[in-house]
DNA sequence: GCCTTTCTGGAATGATCATTCAATACACGA
DNA sequence: TCGTGTATTGAATGATCATTCCAGAAAGGC
């Protein structure tokens, strides 16, 4: 058998995630991720291939951590929280040291979506599971009296999408913990 | 006297808008600007001076551009008529080639902003610019009639600006005209 | 017609980019 | 203990990056 890997691969992924989430593709150097993933030159191309199937290694590791949350609230919280969670879960780091990262699918959105196809797919199909999962919490919330009969699942989940969407922008722009909770409690009241 | 430019410096810089905008700032190289622009690299650098100020040159004229907009509308139509105008501005040329650009200032609040504060600075009072005029025309619309007495200016143009700016992310990863203008239609049922 | 001054054109610079490669180090099966 | 095969390493590659610079062109003033 030969020589076994010195680095752990997801932990590695995890680090080129950080640094691609923060400063995106372009900005992001293969030198910047050898550095910051603990990894040689040679490992990293043996391993994930080039900058760009690293990139999108990332982007689906982000996509399926992100899948998890969004299963986790569904499951922990009632329906009307569950959809408050989300916009919670992106306001909360902000003010950490180097915390407006916004939400990677987001960020990625806009710098390369418009440009390549196979991203863009993958971004959109990734805000189109968000939207599901507003639908699917305004329904079930609805024949459990947590939500008001009046509200209309399809449009409401696609004005809750834009409303989380514009708040991911605000992140970066304007990471003041006031404004972006303010946001979110209008972004709520859709519900009442 | 000297022998005089050759080129406009009004229309080149309009160029350069176009480059950014479409393709964001790190992924432009110096050479697509020669190219795009019909200029000599010598004469670029002498009248613009490098990468960074030909992008806050870019950046200022597309802002002011915008704000040339946002006072025709609010002289030409009714306070409410006068927000939806600023919405179906961006959902308008989404499908012509080339068209889902977005909006160049909220791109660059995505790409640039969380590490260059003179960048993010500018990005915030254009984005707050937005917002004032929301409520400034919330405020109108409400003394006319127009708004119904229960909408809550502060409160509801910021709202309106998340919806904004979320529309802007999904020009770029999901172009489809009956998605942004159902968007519209329900960001636009808070003045109901 | 020459001088000054400004703009032009493109070559040159050095840094950094993504990517490849050959040499070395190592662990196992024989 | 020796061969086999993979992982590691860091130098090397060639392209492209932003930026500088200099020789030449052109339009006044004298």
């Amino acid at each position: 058998m030969p020589l076994e890997k010195r680095f752990n691969k997801q932990e590695a992924l995890g680090q080129a995630l950080e640094a691609f989430w923060s400063r995106g593709f372009e900005a992001t150097s293969m030198q910047d991720l050898v550095d910051c993933m603990g990894i040689n030159r040679g490992s990293l191309y043996a391993t994930f291939g080039d900058k760009r199937a690293l990139f999108l290694a990332a982007l689906a590791s982000y996509d399926e951590r992100r899948r998890h949350m969004l299963a986790g609230f569904e499951k922990r919280y009632e329906p009307r929280d569950a959809i408050r969670q989300v916009f919670l879960a992106f306001t909360r780091d902000v003010s950490e040291a180097g915390g407006n990262k916004g939400c990677f699918i987001t960020n990625t959105a806009l710098e390369l979506a418009a440009h390549d196809r196979e991203i863009r797919k993958l971004v959109a199909t990734a805000q189109a599971n968000v939207e599901d999962f507003f639908v699917r919490m305004i329904r079930k919330g609805k024949s459990a009296g947590d939500i008001p009969q009046h509200v209309r699942p399809a449009e409401t989940a696609r004005g809750l999408l834009a409303s989380l969407l514009g708040l991911l922008v605000l992140t970066r722009s304007r990471p003041e913990g006031t404004l972006l909770k303010a946001i979110v409690d209008e972004a709520m009241r859709r519900l009442d």
